[in-house]
DNA sequence: GTTGAGCGTT
């Protein structure tokens, strides 16, 4: 007996629909495309191999594995990324598209455009910088009371490709030549190094950097392998790929017949409190032993003023002063000048404090002999929470009415998502409340007169 | 009504 319907999600962890069969038990693509724009197929996951398995799909029916739909939960299958043209994606709405957009544009970042003439305005922008590819956005900076540029701007590519294309050379536009690079507000985040760091807890000292470096290289290019000297039971490696090294956050090691943990190497929340104490006189006492603060344990605990004592909030890789990691290796007083460090709920790794962070406690530069803080400097400052990168933004005042003039989100006339070809117009309101994707750029709703009108 | 290194009123 069939089903008149199945269960069809558009990824194993989303909400199911139902969908309905033909007559003859199958299921026509395009009843599938209606549900799932821009899908492609069905499949399902085979209990037997838990691997995926696809279903049969002839002359626009799909049909049902061994004659049989059963109650399972089909799958929406789509096209990869890369096999779509950018015309297609034209076509495509909805969440299909809005994942394809975000796959395609998940590497480019908003450029800013040096050098613009006074005169240039975004349509000008948009006429240019679209022969390197796709635009999602254009804004010419202006000064808000007299609306003159300001001589600079920000483009926003679709595709990485594109982007690199057009930072590889200069621009002449309309007289003057102009540079387009990554603005300053970009470059922390995008090699922020937090995220290519992992902590390694339950070092033990027989484990060299090379050690560790070897090791670690299995699972992808390491970059750095830092260890605190003195001796601290704990370790950062550095990783080229962040996708690596937050893959490997929260697994237990066996290195040199020890077992060590791998965290992150940045609290997963900031708190402005925290900083500030930071900032304080732990600092000092902490950086005066060569401590360095770090509090991937510490949520939940240690927070606040420096604790006079570590019993029992002693993070993991650090022996605490009670039961038997006493006798595995000896205290010293950087380890516990570190522990505590941690303990009085500093975010971040780097030399406490930041060094360049004003307000923060200043590295000595006479006198006192300090351990080296950091590997680099860069790190010091790229480790610092505040600077993770930040999510996208809803298009939420795309939809409303205070959709942006002088922003452009898709190039041409075959908008993308139905935005780019009418400025101004108001957007289906199920595209402005999609959240997650994008966010670039609504522009200031007093100003007038769009780029593209 | 001017200007020419920079860094984005959300």
């Amino acid at each position: 007996m069939m089903s008149k319907y199945i269960q069809v999600a558009e990824d194993e962890n989303e909400e199911s629909m139902e969908v309905p069969l033909e007559e003859d038990g199958t299921l026509l693509l395009s009843t599938l495309n209606a549900q799932f724009p821009g899908s492609c197929g069905l499949k399902y996951r085979n209990p037997e191999s838990g691997a995926m398995r696809g279903i049969r799909l002839s002359d626009g029916r799909l049909y049902p594995p061994d004659n049989e739909w059963s109650n399972r939960m089909y799958v929406a299958v789509f096209p990869k990324e890369g096999n779509k043209k950018k015309e297609d994606l034209a076509e495509l709405s909805s969440a299909a598209a809005l994942r394809i957009k975000r796959d395609r544009s998940i590497k480019c970042s908003d450029l800013i455009v040096l050098g613009l003439p006074w005169k240039s305005v975004e349509d000008d922008l948009k006429k240019y910088f679209s022969q390197f590819g796709e635009l999602l956005m254009v804004q010419v900076k202006k000064d808000p009371k007299t609306s003159h540029s300001k001589g600079f701007g920000f483009i926003r590519f679709a595709d990485y490709d594109a982007q690199v294309k057009c930072m590889a050379q200069r621009h002449h536009i309309d007289g003057r030549w102009c540079d387009v690079r990554i603005p300053n507000s970009k470059v922390e985040a995008k090699d922020n190094l937090v995220n290519r760091k992992v902590f390694v807890g339950r070092c033990t000292e027989e484990m060299t950097a090379e050690d560790l470096r070897s090791y670690f290289n299995k699972f992808g290019e390491v970059v750095d392998v830092f260890i605190p000297r003195p001796f601290r039971a704990f370790a950062f490696v550095t990783f080229s790929d962040p996708e690596i090294a937050q893959a490997l956050c929260g697994e237990d090691h066996i290195i040199k017949g020890a077992s060590v943990h791998i965290s992150n190497a940045a609290p997963k929340t900031y708190d402005k409190q925290q900083m500030d104490t930071r900032k304080g006189s732990l600092n000092q006492q902490a950086y005066s032993q060569g401590g360095y603060t770090h509090t991937p344990w510490s949520q939940g605990g240690g927070r606040g003023a420096a604790q006079p004592h570590i019993q029992g909030q002693v993070p993991p890789g650090v022996p605490n002063n009670m039961g038997m990691s006493l006798g595995a290796f000896q205290l010293n007083p950087a380890m516990i000048a570190a522990a505590q460090a941690m303990l009085s709920g500093q975010g971040g790794w780097g030399p406490v404090g930041m060094v360049n962070q004003p307000g923060g406690p200043t590295p000595v530069s006479g006198g006192t002999p300090l351990p080296p803080p950091v590997p680099t400097a860069v790190e010091a400052q790229t480790a610092q929470p505040t600077q993770q990168p930040q999510p996208p933004q809803s298009f939420g005042s795309i939809g409303s009415n205070q959709v942006s003039t002088g922003t452009v989100v898709s190039a041409g006339n075959n908008s993308f998502l139905g935005w780019g070809g009418n400025q101004g117009q108001e957007v289906p309101p199920h595209q402005s409340t999609s959240p997650g994707v994008g966010g670039w750029g609504a522009a200031p709703p007093k100003q007038g007169g769009g780029a593209w009108s």
